[in-house]
DNA sequence: CATGAATGAGTCTTCATTCAT
DNA sequence: GATGAATGAAGACTCATTCAT
């Protein structure tokens, strides 16, 4: 394909052009979600807030619903990024206060755009290859369990799939009811937010034997 | 909402007729909600699938939001129904054994039309029925509250509002799990769901003091 | 689906009213077609030009394949038409005379619309439902076929089917061409057309035994 | 078209270069018009296909309508090879054994890019270039009517304008019938095809003086 | 009150063509 | 000359809502 004499500065100009549209169209997409919802985000809207023609959106993505699938990979990405530098900088704790971090690392990931955030969470149709919202469930999930795995020895609960599928929801969920929602009881106080949501993870990960009879 | 004391058959005749129309509508609106998805749901459509005129339905609803915005109303009335019926049964019970039940409840709650339930939690929001969902949130919260108040003795929290609402958030966002992407880990064994998530809850609210040392 | 006390003259009004407006927008399809040709007439264009909006355009056609499928149909059975009456009014004639009046009535029928007719053989996709355009050969032929057979006696050619066609085609075609093209040596001189085709149809479904070795 | 006598080797290699690309082109255009359809042709697909950039392609033809001009002309010239070389070849033979050969050599023309050939004649009228293949109706009327001239001592009808023009449009249409529709009752039977064909255009031109009163 | 035909703004998407590199 | 990114006008089609009957 690459023809004779392509210097590679040309190549990379346009390449660097390229890349620089899509930049510009996610970053326009993210925008005109914030602000507009996704029922209004049209792609002529998207295209011209990111200063560019609708004929170059649909060159690179084939249609609306693919863009705002890259959105939603490029926001996970960025936010799985935070997750996977807490953990390594718990490795070595031990479990409560590594719980403890990792809560802390999941508010921040809510906070990378919050508003953005809740879009996707809100408003984009779980369908077709939009199923990658859920992806980001997916490598969650694997990267907990296996520091879960690797901390085993701390843990109680026998099922260690079920454990990091009930952790990682719970931790969702609350995380993004206090970003989103400042629930009125907790309003802003991370710290405290942080620590319940710590005490409610570890005691169920490592309940005390002396955890009475339910019965 | 139903007037009260109908005066005259007559006029009782034509509100059973208006009542009957209604119901016609919301019902076609979450079969069409759940068989087409909130996109391609349109007031024709749904005029259609009950029987009825466009014309009829602008008659019952200003638009199309209003339209939406009555069939959640309806179907939260129906789970918090649910709920409350389980809150009585359950209100002279040990702790455990209520919060078990609760869970159960719960569990059904997402049951009634799950669904419609799915694209209620997925698609709605981008309407102006976040009000609605958050009202019922509202209740439920109220509920539960008073719940626990009356168990105070039994609960070793300090913030019975932040509890009220982490449990509420917990008990929401596992069972939508459960029910809608039926967790490959727990797929279906409904029982271990429940015993799963009541372990989890009680040792939030009752924790033993044996519950050591963070550090 | 009809309610109570539909007094038929309301029925029928918008059922007038219906067809009010399909046949304006065949019409107003007829002279857009003829007048921009196929590319440039849009939907939008035909709607404006009935004097009806796109969305009553979308009422009663799926789509512009449909639109046009539907003149087709229109401009086809009146053709069809007036082959079926030369072929009463030629039933009792010896084959010559009567394939002398098929042969005008081929004219007449070319001429009842050339111009859409042109258009209809240029230009308009024979893809799809457009097939349709075919049918009008089917019946034709078929109608053909049956003038035959009852003439069975005075045709010589072994297969009737093959003939049938060859006739069909070749008559198309020359008529065809005679009205669009009006072909420089036959400049009007609609007589010394009809007369020559039918010389040469009469010979070839008749052929004198007089006809020399084709060795 | 080709420039003759290409003075230097450099300039020949670079016009050969040229050539090449047009003739990569066109390829392509007929690859994509008779895979995609016309309306599906983009210059932009059409450039891919080729192996060149759009930019290329507008180096060598000002504009699409150009660029399926010269393909259709390309066909043209083959298809006139093949009937010129026919004629040459059956310069010397009586009238009905030529016809014969002539009808043959019709089909093979047909035949050299029969999916090409049908979308010329179903799709691209829709341009300009009714020229093109109105040119090709006319050259092909010249050497036909150069070639019955010929043999004028055979042919017993009295407009040889008339009748060429008669014999070139029918061939033309039962060809193509043939060709493109495999009419139901020849289906690929092209020996009787072409007797059939040949008895038609005989009878017309040489008729017996048997050929008796029409009324 | 019911009906359903009509409306038309607004969406997504394509494609011939240009032009900076 | 070649490249291919960018353009934007234009087209097909949908749908919430209105209103004459």
């Amino acid at each position: 394909m690459a023809r004779s004499v392509p210097t590679t500065p040309r190549k990379s100009a346009s390449q660097k052009r390229s890349q620089a549209t899509v930049e510009a169209l996610l970053d326009a997409t993210a925008r005109v979600l914030t602000r507009e919802g996704y029922d209004r985000a049209s792609t002529n809207r998207i295209a011209a807030t990111a200063g560019v023609s609708v004929g170059s959106l649909y060159q690179y993505f084939p249609n609306k619903e693919a863009l705002v699938a890259a959105l939603v990979s490029r926001h996970n990405r960025e936010m799985l990024e935070l997750l996977r530098n807490a953990l390594k900088e718990v490795a070595s704790l031990d479990l409560a206060t590594a719980i403890r971090e990792l809560v802390r690392a999941a508010v921040d990931a809510h906070l990378v755009d919050s508003a953005l955030h809740r879009i996707f969470a809100e408003q984009v149709p779980r369908m077709g290859q939009l199923a990658k919202i859920e992806a980001l469930q997916g490598e969650t999930f694997l990267l907990v369990r296996a520091y879960l795995e690797q901390r085993r020895h701390e843990i109680s609960v026998r099922d260690l799939d079920s454990a990091t599928s009930i952790c990682v929801t719970i931790v969702e969920a609350l995380t993004h009811d206090f970003v989103i929602n400042k629930p009125v009881t907790l309003k802003g106080d991370r710290d405290r937010f942080v620590d319940e949501v710590t005490r409610l993870i570890v005691g169920y990960l490592r309940p005390s034997r002396a955890a009475k009879p339910l019965t």
